[in-house]
DNA sequence: TGGGGTTAT
DNA sequence: ATAACCC
């Protein structure tokens, strides 16, 4: 296989910048309530970095131009622009959160290295960086196909950049752990191919195990007790002793990884699988603030299921209670079936669907909570999710990948 | 420390 | 429904 990791460099600050053009030359950061969760090279440049607090930020960088990013709607239509011009050339592209894409480029490469056998194989050149300056071998068909995947990875970051106006970086190996591992080493708007030599030192250069996507938080946690803290660690433990810590199906894939080896495939993402809509905060503590916040976010929801055209048959209702120790990570949530005749009101424009689905989430919550104590949330988020097409026979969806533009060659299979 | 997403159990 | 993972 080959396989192309696309990487938007600091995604939300460059949407920002395409939106408002005078922002460009300017140290801008994206702040999303007292976080600034991402900015520009600029602002890189004088000591703002990724998650860093507004405060420390304005310290840092007193000329730091900021913008709030809590409203992800333009951020998430840049991001399917990206991934269906990805699409574009080839079927196999797999989103990673909103500013990265896995795409599968084995088909073209060989459609590719068949031309190039028929008509001499001479005059292929590597695209953007290679590995560790590793020496490239023609002779060798394995590297020939990275050097194509490169060429491809190019075209793909060309694209994007003509088309849509955003930078990034590629990485391109054989399996999706190593291109996306690989795509990080030169960092703004460049690329880089592995080639399989270089594979252990590539693997080597990571000095943590949680740098390895896959390994966590709680498996990095528990492979310290285990005394492992890099991959070299992790590649020495007795499998077995692997496997009573983590079990047999999560041992056994996160010690291949400590070797590059990843055989999950590149699985096509297509139309999401739910939307949902969260809003923190410092406190909410009545039945009526929750109801206010929760008829906040269902507007913004509802206009999205109704552009997406398909129904959700299920809906959540999530919270985060107040903790001063464990802040993040202790979320709740109750989840039960959209009713069926509230259902057929989805595709359907002005029609109130809101309070029937307030009174649903409020039950929810009431599940979650007793109303009768006091309670101190930092969080709500509603989630619609099971996803149905239409009988097919409604108007208005689009559906999602139904277009198939011409690649830069076709040919019948 | 945000506002999203996914899959496995 | 939760827990883990990803950004």
């Amino acid at each position: 296989r080959v396989i192309v990791h696309v990487d938007l460099d600091c995604f939300y600050a460059q949407v920002e910048m395409i939106r408002n053009p005078e922002l460009r030359d300017e140290p801008l950061g994206v702040q999303q309530k007292s976080i600034v969760v991402t900015c520009n090279y600029e602002a890189r440049k004088l000591g703002v970095k990724k998650l860093m607090a507004v405060k420390d930020a304005k310290e840092k960088c007193p000329q730091l131009v900021l913008v709030n990013g809590e409203d992800l709607t333009p951020y998430r239509e840049t991001s399917y622009k990206v991934t269906e011009l990805l699409g574009e050339f080839c079927p196999l592209v797999e989103r990673l959160g909103f500013d990265e894409n896995f795409v599968d480029i084995t088909e073209i490469v060989e459609k590719r290295l068949n031309q190039l056998q028929q008509s001499g194989c001479s005059g292929v050149c590597v695209s953007g960086h290679v590995y560790n300056n590793q020496p490239i071998n023609l002779q060798d068909t394995t590297h020939v196909r990275l050097v194509i995947g490169s060429q491809i990875a190019e075209e793909f970051r060309e694209a994007i950049s003509t088309r849509l106006g955003l930078t990034g970086c590629a990485g391109v190996a054989w399996n999706k752990l190593l291109a996306k591992l690989v795509s990080g080493t030169f960092k703004p708007n460049q690329q880089t191919v592995l080639l399989p030599e270089s594979c252990r030192d590539l693997m080597r250069s990571l000095d943590h195990i949680q740098k390895v996507p896959g390994i966590g938080y709680k498996t990095a946690k528990r492979l310290e007790t285990l005394g492992v803290r890099n991959v070299g660690d992790l590649q020495a433990l007795p499998s077995a002793s692997l496997e009573k810590e983590l079990g047999v199906s999560i041992a056994q894939r996160i010690q291949k990884l400590s070797y590059g080896e990843d055989g999950s495939p590149v699985t096509p993402s297509g139309p999401p699988q739910s939307f949902s809509d969260e809003d923190s905060f410092k406190k909410c503590s009545s039945e009526a603030e929750v109801k206010e916040k929760i008829e906040e976010l269902l507007p913004n929801l509802l206009e999205r299921i109704h552009k997406d055209g398909r129904q959700p048959h299920t809906v959540r209702l999530s919270i985060r209670q107040f903790s001063s120790t464990d802040r993040w990570f202790n979320r709740e949530s109750r989840q039960c079936p959209v009713p069926p005749h509230l259902l057929q009101k989805f595709g359907k424009e002005s029609s109130n669907v809101i309070s029937p689905l307030v009174d649903i989430l409020m039950k929810l919550f009431r599940k979650m909570i007793d109303v009768e104590l006091p309670f101190h949330l930092t969080l709500l988020s509603v989630c619609f999710s099971n996803l149905k097409a239409l009988p097919s026979s409604k108007k208005g969806s689009i559906g999602f990948y139904l277009k198939q533009m011409s690649p830069p060659s076709s040919s019948g299979k």
